[in-house]
DNA sequence: CGGCGGGCATGAAACGTTTCACAACCACTT
DNA sequence: AAGTGGTTGTGAAACGTTTCATGCCCGCCG
């Protein structure tokens, strides 16, 4: 059907191998010749069979990203980050969303694995994956994202979500709240977790008892929806919190809904934190203060990395990277 | 490196035909040879070269998706319909985010077809496309998304914008308004276009003159803070406009903004209405009206129809989809 | 007993590249 | 005239599958 390498090198009265050639290494045949040929390709509207090519040489020059969620706005800046050092280097990106499903997150790195691309950036569904492991066991260089890898066999790229904590933590006290709300999604989540240990340590250090200042909301999950719902509940009860701290931006924006409905006023009435930074923290009806994480960097290195594992695999030594998130203040605090 | 049906066929004791049966056929494979050859499996850790069954196949098992741009709530949920049907046949997908950048698309259109996939979706940049040609004309399916294909030679799955800019207009119309504000984004953009002259059209059945019913309010893109910013401009220019209509749910939360900001009470001083229903519009601070495009479904009815001229590329005839928008009614309006 | 058919396994060809050793040619130098 | 070196081009092997014609074995029927 589609015409191969063969059909042009016979139109152009040349040899397989020169239009090989003329495809890879241009320089090193006669520029009249690399006419014929060019003007050959360009008649027959020859397309490269990318699967012959890497089949010959091997090694693909694709990379796989695997994420959670390709509607949690984090994970997009993090595969921008990485899609710009990819589309850089000439690499070609498989973007895989698992919805935290592991069954879909097996049956990708499957495929992935089948298709042999260089490397692999992946959020896993669990703390251990057999697969993952078995995929990287075979040689396939590995990266984990948003996640600290414990026995440092592979590189991994983080932020510090106690930081983060803390750093939210001082901010509030250092306005003078001393009755702090945290509206937190499941903390059996790690980051849920860190963000509540990270508060607690912030608020201990400015003289309260983390018990007696803190009150903590645990919603089922970190939407907005449940952020109101809850929050509305929580303000109805006569709560005497001066703020809130909430684990991501989305909560916050449910929180501030519970605000307005109930006639409170951000931030007079209540203070209002959030983390992450989503793009419309700062156009929500009261602009959001919020724990910002980089998350387009994260991309960028977890892929810097793992491109620098794949070109010199002997060399390289795994990095486990630890962002710091960042405080920007807005009008709700 | 890694091991190979070769290898597995080795230490199965068998011949490769045998392998490749087992993998692709088990059923006409005894029994106690399948065995054998799944326990090699295993033990060498096997993993099939899909390069290589491609290569001989001719065909790969994999779609392509180009989008204009994956921050954006529209795409993000077509994706998640292209990636249900597609999965669900056992498709990978592969997702291409061109920025609205011409040479990103024509880049991955390249890698595309050098990969031999079966199909190709995508919402191009501009509307015609030398290159999508091209692969047209060498025979891939493709169909075009959230675009309408003028001269039929493919299928394409939109909406109607201008019902939607008519079903905005007959609510606002029939609460009484007669005095809407148009907050738009480049009127050159087709969608903003339609969704303005269905406006127009519902303005005029409902007795009122256009020209001096509605007033263009156009932002030059289609982000929450260019809205914010124009309709403070508009509110403080002492406007007697009684809703605002705006072009996508971005902008309606920049106006809520704003009109939070100036004092205003929505909806009582102003009414609000977005479109597009982004997940967020439900819990913004003032639960925002929109209407509703069936997005999900567009981006599984698009992967159908390709599958569809994939399967039977001889009997299929283009299509070219058409969906109504829907109004959805909250608290803003 | 001879022949036949069904169930399984085999071996080789083919897919479209890349790569590499080698050949052909030319221009110089000795 | 023979040798040297450089520039271009050639042809065949190899990559790991799938597929298909072929062959083998066994049991059954006549």
């Amino acid at each position: 059907m589609a015409a191969s390498i063969k059909d042009v090198a016979e139109r152009a009265g040349v040899s397989i191998g020169t239009v090989s050639n003329v495809l890879n290494r241009p320089e090193k045949v006669a520029a009249t010749t690399r006419e014929q040929v060019l003007a050959a390709i360009a008649e027959l509207g020859f397309v490269r069979n990318s699967s012959a090519a890497q089949l010959r040489a091997g090694t693909s020059r694709s990379l796989g990203l695997i994420v959670l969620d390709m509607a949690n706005p984090f994970f997009q800046d993090v595969a921008k980050g990485v899609e710009d050092v990819a589309t850089e280097l000439g690499y070609a990106l498989m973007l895989c969303n698992t919805d935290e499903r592991a069954s879909r997150e097996n049956w990708y790195l499957q495929v992935l694995e089948e298709q042999r691309v260089r490397g692999v950036l992946i959020t896993p569904v669990s703390v251990s994956s057999e697969r993952l492991d078995a995929l990287r066991r075979r040689g396939t260089p590995t990266v984990l994202v948003d996640r600290h890898d414990p026995r440092g066999d592979c590189c991994s790229v983080a932020v510090d979500d106690i930081a983060g904590g803390e750093i939210a933590g001082a901010h509030l006290t250092s306005l003078g709240h001393r009755r702090i709300a945290f509206v937190t999604g499941p903390l059996s989540l790690r980051q849920c977790a860190d963000r509540l240990a990270g508060l607690r340590r912030a608020v201990t250090a400015a003289g309260l008892d983390p018990d007696r200042a803190i009150e903590v909301v645990e919603a089922p999950a970190l939407k907005a929806r449940i952020g109101y719902e809850h929050a509305r509940k929580l303000f109805e009860s006569g709560t005497d919190v001066q703020a809130a701290f909430c684990a991501n931006d989305l909560l916050a924006l449910g929180v501030l809904r519970a605000a307005v409905s109930t006639g409170r006023r951000v931030p007079d009435d209540i203070a209002l934190l959030g983390y992450d930074d989503i793009e419309f923290a700062a156009d929500a009806a009261v602009p959001l203060s919020s724990v910002r994480q980089p998350t387009v960097q994260i991309g960028r290195t977890a892929a810097r990395l793992l491109l620098e594992e794949c070109d010199s695999p002997t060399t390289h030594a795994h990095q486990q990277v630890m962002f710091k998130p960042e405080l920007v203040v807005r009008e709700s605090t």
